[in-house]
DNA sequence: GCTGATACTTAAGATTTGCTTAAGAATTTA
DNA sequence: TAAATTCTTAAGCAAATCTTAAGTATCAGC
């Protein structure tokens, strides 16, 4: 979850800033217009929420708000306005806002404001990643070092596992709950098949297996940090 | 555009209601909350918009809120509150609500948020487009190569669903539920139809078609850029 | 190093899934 | 009401995928 401020005063945009990251927020910062519109286009899809100040030097919150909405028509703009005059802000939403908070504000009203505005989106992760492999849950696409690499169904149920849960340990019996829907585990050997298709169609010749087995339990992947 | 206005002030429920016909609303009053939750009940599906008074006799605001969002997720609410401690607000927009105004406030304010909440469609891209095919969705109109191709509705819901999805596995699930609006699904193999239906008007003869299928999971567009 | 247990590999048979047609329902249009 | 179009169901076929099973390799403890 990304959020760019455009604010012009320091002590309101790092208070923001703190705030914010405290809340898990990625947070980008532009102390003027032009920084921050320049910010919001090269980065368009990559913010979740855009909080702008309403008066700033050079280019004020109204046409920050007008040029990203001819890039971005999706993204949800909170005006934070110091003026108490109720057109001014009307005036905002028309431009193409979705909400205005007026200053001076609770950090806890600003908070509840753009989860309302995310809740729209509620966006779990659709990329992981090891050892030079990626997978993209939306996409359904697996690539090794750059290179698509084609999965079958339970190949890929059985890979997404092991990332979700990369650098733990899958024991045999959770994966067969996990991928296989079964729950009475007399016999878990399909798992062997699929280990070593994944083994086959991922790993690079002559070096060890990225799925590193453990005997007696199962296998694991390493996380790459 | 019908509104429930939920307010136990006759006075400020009159101005409410007149201001809002004046608009081009069809407006309902409740002036209590059983009332309110009634009319809410009853209608549901009817309103575009449900104002909440916060302090009601009987029951309040945040009951009715959570009472309505049980029986339709959708429609927005908006709490009137005299209360300008923000926690209350906050609270109100916990238990569902998708704003909250104080009083006093200017008629211009309120209308600008219901204006805000209502504008669902304003952002709404038009024209869709990937692998030389373009939809139209105000024209209702598909082109593949610049000429014109004849879609059925079930054929251009289909499309439209894999456009708007592009880049992305569609699931067969996700697909019955949205294009065909069934909710449990032993089968839908209906789908495999119209994925037929599409692949002959809009493919190129000896090619790849411009619809690939994830064996197990959907179907997918690629995004041409 | 032997031995039993565990894991790996392979291939064949079973199952699932998707493609294609065609016919009968359900709509819409004339 | 008839005709035409569109939608859904069903069934046969082909192919990809999954599971089973059996033989081979590797490991750990004795």
């Amino acid at each position: 979850m990304r959020i760019l401020i455009v604010e012009d005063e320091t002590s309101i945009a790092n208070f923001l800033r703190d705030g914010l990251e405290e809340e898990g927020f990625a947070v980008d910062v532009a102390d003027n217009g032009k920084k921050g519109l320049q910010l919001a286009l090269d980065n368009i899809e990559e913010y979740d929420v855009i909080l702008l100040d309403w008066m700033l030097p050079g280019l004020n919150g109204i046409e920050i708000c007008r040029n990203i909405r001819l890039e971005n028509k999706a993204v949800p703009i909170i005006f934070l306005t110091a003026k108490d005059t109720v057109d001014d802000a009307v005036f905002g939403l028309e431009t193409g806002a979705n909400d205005y908070i007026r200053k001076p504000f609770s950090f806890e009203e600003l908070l509840a404001r753009i989860r309302v505005l995310m809740r729209k989106n509620i966006t779990e992760l659709v990329v992981f990643s090891a050892a030079g492999i990626e997978m993209n849950i939306e996409k359904h696409t697996v690539t090794k070092k750059g290179k698509a690499v084609e999965l079958t169904q339970k190949e890929f149920s059985l890979l997404e596992y092991f990332l979700r849960n990369k650098g733990k340990v899958c024991r045999r019996t959770r994966i067969i709950e996990k991928v296989w829907d079964i729950h009475f585990d007399y016999d878990n050997s399909v798992i062997d098949v699929y280990i070593n298709a994944l083994r086959k169609k991922l790993d690079e010749p002559c070096q060890p297996s990225f799925i590193s087995t453990v005997r007696g339990v199962g296998y694991k992947i390493e996380s790459d940090e």
